[in-house]
DNA sequence: ACTTTGACTAGAA
DNA sequence: TTTCTAGCCAAAG
């Protein structure tokens, strides 16, 4: 495969836009949908250029958050509506499914 | 050019 | 259940 294109930043950027409000995704769906190789690549995109999207709705697959940015998402995605216990994220609930 | 770092993940202990 | 390890790949120093 490729080094990663524009092509494929713009794919994760589009998918993050895309998801609704309530609903999550994992950076490795996201890095699957995108064709990237792995889910790194969607990590350093969020890190990178998050500004004009919903970064809080992209979590990883353990629930956890990672440190550092886990206060403001868990805080915005409780207020949307998706279930946080413990700082924990109820991914069973509100994650969708990766792409065909 | 080489080493370290990081908003990851799946599997092992 | 939690913590650790190896694999992963682009960017920064």
């Amino acid at each position: 495969m490729a080094p990663v294109t524009e092509q494929q930043v713009e794919a994760v950027r589009a998918l993050v836009a895309a998801i609704p409000a309530g609903r999550v995704r994992t950076y490795g769906d996201l890095a699957s949908d995108a064709g990237l190789t792995s889910p790194r690549i969607v990590g350093w995109i969020m890190r990178t250029d998050s500004a004009d999207l919903p970064w809080h709705r992209v979590v990883p697959a353990s629930g956890r958050p990672a440190a550092g940015i886990a206060a403001r998402q868990l805080a915005r995605l409780r207020d949307e509506g998706v279930g946080v216990v413990d700082g924990r994220i109820d991914m069973r609930e509100h994650r969708l499914p990766a792409g065909p």
